[in-house]
DNA sequence: GATTGACGGTACGGTACCGTACTGTATTCG
DNA sequence: CGAATACAGTACGGTACCGTACCGTCAATC
């Protein structure tokens, strides 16, 4: 990907990536895939059928994108949207935000089965691996921050290595939605935040 | 299955069948669908494909199994082998071994890919999501079993809901792994370790 | 009113794949 | 020694899918 987001021009050397807002079509496309990737996976996920759960004609389809692991890639960056946690001058209820926020995109309908698919797409293409990656680091991003206010308050030691936080922190639920197909409920969320607060030095409180 | 850990639980699946080794043929294609898995992934997994990486004829495979479907059952099923862990008397020693056994897994060769594509494949199907979930206990069990016997030593508190314990203890390697696509390295481990015995409220030995 | 462009619909070539059927052959068993 | 079995090799029918090409339509624009 070379342009900037909403570019509503289709680089042809890099093969098209997103449809800006100004292409609702292209979004009702991306929708359907969604749809269509979610019940049936990727053995389901043809464009003749995307075609029809999109009510669309394939030349549509292949109007906006080259082929379909252009649209995997599409779907990809529809993703990577970033929610930021403002500073509430101490880390338990930032934490408490961001682990809601996970909640909430880790129980959205068919999140589970769209990203086994893409993460089974990555496991052997190194591009949509590379873009798998930045929807994560969208991700991390807003817990690095909000640890690092913890750092800096004090509330937490220094030391700890970044990476292994957010495989430890994110971990868990990734788990219990993806592999086990659970819901991520309050239980879940409460029980890992306790751990995870008692992991980092911080007092739980009751 | 769930419930605190301090309850003396009885494993489901403890009289699960193992494959024998009468055919020998078998395993060769096993072995062979593992390597066509761990590189190409699901798209690249073909029963002509399977058939020249085993140097075997088609006629081979569909003596042995009646359709793609039944492969990969068989693939999981071969998977759920488990490792013990001996009562060394305290938590850590046998946690260290557990995380061990978990770490040379993990690396294997083609361990991520495959992983990846069986997720995926148990996200739409039913009965290989349940092979899966049999596969995931079997490995749980031996984890279980060593916290069972900290609690009853008293090394760590009763009352954590096994169910979380797992995703908790498992979630971290396995976003590393399977996700991230990194290796779990002797430094991930023992960041993993203190941090979950930090957790449970362990002291982490210097 | 002519032009442009996006669209739905459809047909198509080419290919890949699944599962079966049928060879001939080597080995093993009765 | 003859029968049964397992095998490699291969050809095949049927189907599904990908990506392209072409057509007529409709709406906006000039």
């Amino acid at each position: 990907m070379t342009g900037p987001v909403g570019n509503k021009f289709v680089d042809p050397n890099s093969g098209g990536v997103e449809p800006g807002n100004d292409d609702p079509g292209g979004v009702a496309i991306l929708d359907a895939a969604m749809r269509l990737l979610a019940d049936g996976g990727l053995t389901a996920f043809t464009t003749d059928r995307l075609a029809a759960e999109a009510s669309v004609s394939k030349s549509s389809i292949y109007r906006r994108w080259p082929d379909k692991k252009a649209i995997f890639l599409a779907l990809m960056h529809q993703w990577a949207s970033r929610a930021e946690v403002e500073d509430h001058g101490a880390l338990v209820p930032e934490l408490d935000q961001w682990f809601a926020d996970r909640q909430r995109v880790y129980n959205e309908s068919g999140f589970r089965q769209v990203a086994a698919s893409l993460v089974e797409l990555s496991a052997h293409d190194p591009e949509i691996g590379e873009a798998l990656g930045r929807y994560r680091r969208s991700t991390w991003n807003t817990l690095r921050e909000i640890l690092n206010r913890a750092v800096d308050r004090g509330e937490i030691a220094d030391g700890f290595d970044v990476d292994h936080l957010e495989q430890f922190l994110l971990g868990p639920m990734y788990y219990r939605t993806v592999l086990e197909g659970l819901e991520v409920d309050d239980a879940s969320v409460a029980a890992f935040r306790n751990l995870s607060l008692t992991a980092l030095g911080v007092e739980v409180p009751s």
